[in-house]
DNA sequence: ATCCTGACTTGAC
DNA sequence: GGTCAAGCCAGGA
């Protein structure tokens, strides 16, 4: 069993992400405090549909905007749909001005 | 126990 | 300023 704690983290992390709204795996895991272990948050999202409630990954991107984890959807065009469809631009599975979409999980704090 | 892989990031060339 | 390599932790073979 791992270490369900820190998933359960990372998940709670997304489901504060903003409509319209995106983040890096980095940036969750800097805040989680685990920052170097950015891929353990890309492989927690992995078992996101072993959350509860789900967790909206199709908010989590790499840190250059990429829908890196498209391909582990339901379908490869659901994550750029759930965007698009929350105000996000999509273009060839990146995020349109990611700069500008992103968020910083520390803005909670503010 | 070792080796490989993976929804990443950063630093060096 | 793009490309390569290494570091990182967990999990499966």
């Amino acid at each position: 069993m791992p270490d369900y704690n820190f998933y359960d983290s990372v998940y709670q992390v997304a489901r504060l992400i903003p409509p319209g709204r995106v983040t890096s795996y980095g940036a969750i895991a800097a805040y989680l405090g685990t920052k170097g272990s950015s891929r353990m948050v890309g492989y927690a999202m992995q078992a996101c549909g072993n959350a509860n409630p789900p967790v909206p990954a199709h908010r989590v991107v790499n840190r250059n905007g990429m829908l890196s984890g498209r391909h582990h959807f339901e379908t490869p065009t659901r994550m750029q749909e759930l965007l698009q469809k929350e105000g996000v631009k999509v273009k060839d599975g990146k995020v349109v001005e990611f700069e500008k979409r992103f968020w910083d999980p520390a803005s909670v704090l503010f």
